[in-house]
DNA sequence: CGGCAATTTGATATCCATCAATCGGTGTGG
DNA sequence: CCACACCGATTGATGGATATCAAATTGCCG
């Protein structure tokens, strides 16, 4: 069977995303809040470089990571006032900060952003569901196995590696804690510590040091991700 | 896609589902299927009445019931050419069916409309994070009550009841089955029985048959819930 | 009234959480 | 340069919540 040619990785074109070009850049410290929830939501921010969480904590202190952010990614719009998540800083980042009321001015004058935004809220929709099927139905270690495989797409879109095989995608970074992984995938940072283990002695990966792994086996890793059940993959195509 | 909310009791109206108005209807009798993962995504649909389950099914046979859709509720938009999830029905119901370039047509032609739109899309994440919560977070019985109150929200919305306190929610109607519920909450059936069970010892809900629960001590479920760590109470105040 | 399917209940197993050391890297000061 | 201390990560032992397997029971529909 023929390899597949390395897909060109165009992301959608994001257009309304001009309003950081004049952004005014604010740098951050790993742990820096950008958004406590319960404030007025009257910023919208772009990721310029790094990688932030986003928080929901209840009142009794559990908290769940509701999403991480890489370069590019947008965040801040809310259909309420106020933010009902917090936004903090992972690693050293950069982000580009813009009055809500501009990002309202600028899809309001241009069907052309306003289609394009649609189509972003589209998109964060469906890697949600992929979320909510990860946590209803996957076990620990299926988990991470999707969590890695996410991690290392996003490795890709920022390093822009068009080929799937590219060497480089061996190696994935793990810049997060492995409690802030647990958070995310709603198990306890022991759990994550045991189901990395798991994989390392299935030999689909094999740990090197704290923050990086290598991918010895990506279609196994794959399989066990179920990466087919997963929405993202029709418009990623091959690059989870 | 999830259930955004229509706003009998307050909020601004989603303008764009005037679409449906000339929409043919369809009749469904429960568990027929309306959209089925994989299929071409060129229709959308409005609930007139029944109430219907959105559905994600790995290829293993584990199902996430991602939603449940009550009167009102739009869905059938995706960014991907294809549906990535299936739409059942759970009742017997009635849907205005509707080919998705004539909203794309209606989008177009009126910013207020794509605003609409917009918003709605807003409050569908808003909800499932909510969801997000519920599944990383929270036990089996919090889950069963953050469920109750959903139903009760829904019922409060369709009836168009505008106190809280009014007597008829004291009755929770339950339309969908152990099964649907167990999959929606990342529960199995008998845990959901089980935890019915609790909420009746802890004399929260009484169970009236399998379709109904009367509400005993609304404010203990609604602690038990954690109903102040939700998005959506900022939307829909009181309301849950 | 009878039969079937859904639900409930019961007994046991599994997976993950919790609690408790230990390990290992990183930075600091002697 | 090395000893030490600190913090996150790993590993180990145990407990608890939920899943699984297996009856009873309910209630619904003919």
């Amino acid at each position: 069977m023929p390899a597949p040619e390395p897909t060109s990785l165009d992301l959608p074109q994001d257009i309304f995303l001009d309003i950081f070009d004049a952004a005014p850049l604010r740098d951050l410290a790993p742990g820096e809040v950008v958004i406590s929830a319960g404030e007025p939501a009257d910023q919208v921010f772009n990721i310029v470089s790094g990688v932030l969480r986003v928080c929901r904590t209840g009142t009794d202190g559990r908290r769940q990571v509701l999403s991480f952010l890489f370069p590019g990614n947008f965040v801040g719009l809310t259909a309420t006032e106020t933010y009902f998540f917090s936004v903090e800083a992972v690693t050293p980042a950069r982000i580009a900060c813009c009055p809500r009321r501009l990002l309202d001015k600028r899809l309001a004058a241009d069907p052309a952003a306003e289609r394009a935004f649609l189509n972003m809220m589209l998109r964060v929709v469906e890697d949600i569901l992929d979320v909510v099927y990860s946590l209803g139905q996957r076990t620990a270690s299926e988990r991470l196995a999707v969590f890695l495989l996410y991690l290392r797409h996003w490795r890709r879109l920022t390093d822009n590696l068009a080929d799937d095989r590219d060497p480089r995608l061996a190696e994935i970074d793990i810049p997060m804690s492995r409690e802030d992984i647990a958070d995310f995938l709603g198990l306890k940072k022991e759990t994550v510590s045991r189901s990395f283990k798991e994989l390392e002695a299935g030999r689909m990966i094999q740990r090197r040091g704290k923050h990086q792994v290598r991918v010895l086996d990506l279609a196994s890793l794959r399989d066990l991700a179920g990466i087919r059940d997963f929405a993202s993959p029709r418009r990623i195509a091959q690059s989870l």
